[in-house]
DNA sequence: GATACTGGTTTACGTTTGTATACTAGTATA
DNA sequence: TATACTAGTATACAAACGTAAACCAGTATC
């Protein structure tokens, strides 16, 4: 970003985007998607069963959360436990990998929340 | 995150939860999706014509990034200029809308370098 | 005249995402 | 016995996302 030449030096500075652009790629490969970071951070506010995620969670539907959960568990952002109560209620929390979206996802929301009141009390610049 | 308590109070945990996540949602309404932020970025490094963000933005297709930089537009995130030359050259540039999202794309690209060297060094536990 | 550049659009197609409904089994309640 | 809870899975389908390839006009180069 702070690489601002006057001529343009297409070559490097095609180089430097994409260099830029690489471990973003890396990040939303895991992240993308309409629900990944909704889920995390349901979870960051306290582990949860899937029912109870499924209603956090609003407007997923349980083939979805299921499906999503599955990857988080795969990337090690999520931990599934089973609990051999009966009926068996199974678990999901965030892991110590998990949390290490923090700053991620609370950049985010600030955004999220300049955005929605530029929305509303600016709504003819948006 | 703050707010963790030893019993668990579901229905305030539930509002807590729901809260969290509705500026998520609104700033993922917009950024989510594969191409979204590697345009972005790549016009943070420089403004750039159609062609040349084809070549930076690795692996899009014209019809997507067409569609994307339309709905980028749309936001105010990019902008679009034509050149009256021959042939007519069109230049897409970052808005100052654009750039406030900057401290999120950092975070971002931090977690993925971080995403990457683990991957990369400690394999076994990703 | 043929080729290649410009910024896209069109067509046809495959994959992913998402929805609604029904269903499983084991336990508790009415 | 019937119902509802638990955590999902199975099925069928629609919509969104994404891809490859061809195509447009207007200009410049070979």
């Amino acid at each position: 970003m702070e690489a601002v030449i006057e001529k343009p030096v297409i070559k490097q500075d095609r180089n430097l985007c994409i260099t830029h652009i690489l471990p973003i790629r890396d990040a939303l490969d895991i992240l993308s998607g309409k629900w990944k970071i909704p889920i995390i951070v349901a979870l960051c506010v306290h582990k949860r069963r899937f029912k109870e995620l499924h209603r956090d969670v609003q407007g997923i539907t349980a083939k979805m959360l299921s499906k999503e959960l599955k990857e988080l568990e795969m990337n090690k952002l999520v931990k599934r436990t089973v609990h051999d109560t009966s009926p068996v209620t199974v678990e999901y929390s965030i892991t110590e990998y998990g949390h290490s979206l923090t700053p991620v996802i609370n950049e985010l929301r600030d955004w999220g929340m300049k955005h929605r009141d530029k929305i509303i009390y600016h709504p003819e610049e948006v």
